[in-house]
This record gives C-alpha cells, structure tokens and sequence, in this order.
DNA sequence: CACGCGTGGCG
DNA sequence: TCGCCAAGCGT
C-alpha cells in the first residue's frame, strides 16, 4: 500500500497538532528524557496499564537514577522493585541489558535500531520507542495503541497474531513517520490510542485524524481491529444414567489412560435413546425416571455437556451380576468416598444425597 | 504461529 | 462475578 505524500504530511500535522493540546507531557518518564528512562518505562508498560506503571517506576529510578546503577545493582533489588508488576523475565532482561550497555557501550546506549533489538527484551517497537522519544531519531513504533489506530485507518483486514498484518502494519507506520517532530508525534499516536481511538467506544468527534480514518468514513469502526477468531470448543453432550438402588448407585471406573482415566463415573450415552436400551436390556424395574438439569464441564479442548437422568429401580435380580461385570460397583451413599470421582459426579452425588432417595 | 509470562482494572 | 484486556517479547 502507497499512502500519498500529501495525506502523509496532513496526517503528521494533525497530529503533532493535536499533542501540542491535548498530548500527555507530564508522565514521569517525560521529564529529562534520556534513553535510560525512556527504556525502564517502556519496560515496565508492556502489557501494564500507565496508572499501576507510576509507583514503580518512581521507585526505580530512586534506587536506579542511570544505567551504571542498575548494572552495579544486585539481582534481588532488581527484582524487589518489580515485586507485584509481573512479568519478572523483563526485569531480569532489563539487569542484562543495562550490564550489556556498561561493559560493552561504556554506558551510552546504541543508536541504530539493529543494536538496540540486540539488547534482550528490546524488540523493534520498543527499540523505536526509546531512539525516537529519547534521542528524536525518526523511527516508528508500533505498540497496542498504534496498531489499533492504524487498523481502523487503513481497515486492515486480518488479526496481529498473523504475520502478513504485522508486515502490512509496519509498513504504513513506516510510511506516515515524520522525519521532524518525531518525538511529539509518536507520544501522540500512542496517546490517541489509549485515550481516544478506544477499544471500545471510540471518540472519533474528538480524532484529529478522523477525517483519514477509513473505518470512521465507512461508518464500520466497530469492526476494526479484526478480533482472532476464538478457538471454539468442540460440545459433546453425554446421557449419564443415575442408577440408584437401596440407598446405592452405580458407578464404573473408567479406563486408566484418557479423561478422567482411573476414576469411578456413570455410564455415558450419546442420547437419551441409548439409555432407554439400555435399560432395556437390563429389564429393570423402573421406579423413577427423571431428568435431571443439564450441567456444563469445561475442559482444555472442549465443553461436556451432561444430561443426568435420575433411574430409581427396586428390581434386585440383576443387582449383583451388574456389579460384578464391567467394572461396576455400587457405592452406599452413606458411606465415604474411597475413590476418585471427577467434579461433576461428585455434583451429582451430593445432589442425589440431598434427595434422600428410597431409604 | 502459538504460547507463556503476572497483575490489576473494568464492563 | 468473571472473562477480557493492557505501551511486547522470547521461545
């Protein structure tokens, strides 16, 4: 995609423009930017909102003022400092990196951006950050914020997981980059990101850009950025016949590898036609047949749905050749468990219990 | 390309 | 109440 020479510079003035108004310029890591501040900052918001940033990075750099200090620092500081931030393998980056900087840079931070991502966790638009907000070399970002703006701008179709929309991405912010005012400008897109161009609920009347903005001009913002589309779980529903009999039920264990491998269950059918054949071949005598509600389980891959019908019998001739095939048993409802059930069927259970079926 | 990484805020 | 998400990067 070519983006017109001329829409370019508009684009940039307005918004430079736009953060000479309403731009933030009083975060603390934008006093007396140097690259030090710019990259601990940086850090500490991947992934981490501006508000829960502010604390930690005060005391950061109270103990850490520049990099010497952070690469002199002992580990355990480091990390006590990111204690309740998360993500503790970027503080642990962020110790080598600064020792990186002092042994092999003498303390200045590289330039170019092919040094600077050669740092561990700098990657390219954090690498971009720091050049362009400290040392206002004209370099792109693209963190959540941009990404978000310039989806909507240029409708990108697609989802950031996919690497031809990172590629496409990278290359309009490429293209609208300022060689000026670089600095103002990026602050700004990020800013219009995070406090106007919303995830939800855009304020697109206050956008100095809406006029570019091509999702807004077609009036389909809501579509944009395309959402990953989620992994559905397959469902499966199963007919789970609750056998009970004399203060009994019957329960079969399952086979020892799979789900719930080993543990004691009911039988599963996969409609409730089956179990009424079941039944059948059992010729028991009936004396409840109820449906009981259905109950959700989620697993890792995919959602069971259990139909439980509740199946009282009073006929006994079968009881024992049933228990004794099949790995079936029948557990005393009064008595404790003394074997593994999944969740659900120890639902199930308490829920029969409270019944106090046929005692 | 998918996933793990941590926590707090929000609708 | 809880799933979703927020200034990404490394593997």
């Amino acid at each position: 995609m070519h983006i017109d020479s001329a829409v370019k510079d508009h684009f940039s003035d307005k918004i430079i423009q736009w953060h000479g108004q309403f731009g933030r310029k009083h975060l603390p890591w934008q006093h007396n930017r140097t690259p030090y501040r710019v990259w601990v900052s940086e850090i500490m918001l991947q992934q981490t909102q501006v508000a829960t940033v502010i604390g930690y990075y005060q005391r950061f750099m109270d103990k850490f003022p520049n990099v010497q200090a952070l690469a002199a620092g002992d580990s355990d500081d480091v990390l006590h400092l990111w204690t309740g931030l998360g993500y503790y393998a970027s503080a642990r980056n962020l110790h080598k990196a600064a020792k990186t900087v002092v042994d092999k840079f003498g303390g200045e931070f590289p330039t170019t951006l092919e040094a600077m991502e050669a740092l561990p966790g700098i990657g390219r638009s954090t690498a971009g950050a720091i050049l362009s907000l400290a040392l206002d070399i004209p370099l792109p970002i693209l963190d959540g914020n941009v990404k978000r703006v310039m989806a909507r701008c240029f409708m990108v179709e697609g989802w950031y997981g996919q690497a031809k929309v990172m590629q496409q991405l990278w290359d309009i912010v490429e293209q609208l980059t300022p060689t000026k005012d670089i600095q103002p400008y990026n602050q700004a897109m990020m800013d219009i990101g995070a406090t106007i161009c919303t995830r939800s609920k855009p304020d697109c009347d206050a956008c100095p850009v809406s006029e570019h903005c091509q999702a807004h001009n077609n009036d389909r913002i809501t579509e944009f950025p395309h959402k990953k589309p989620k992994k559905v779980k397959p469902v499966r529903t199963e007919y789970w016949p609750l056998v009970v009999h004399q203060g009994q039920i019957m329960l079969n264990q399952r086979p020892p590898s799979g789900i719930w491998g080993g543990l004691y269950s009911f039988n599963a059918f996969d409609d409730e036609r089956a179990v009424k054949e079941y039944n059948d071949v059992k010729s028991w005598d009936v004396k409840t047949w109820q449906e009981l509600p259905e109950m959700k389980h989620i697993f890792t891959h995919f959602q069971l749905n259990i139909r439980p019908i509740l199946i009282v019998i009073q006929d006994h001739q079968y009881l024992m050749s049933i228990a004794d095939s099949n790995q079936s048993i029948w557990y005393k409802l009064d008595d404790e468990l003394s074997f593994g059930v999944p969740t659900p069927v120890l639902k199930l259970i308490k829920q029969i219990k409270q019944l106090k079926l046929d005692k």
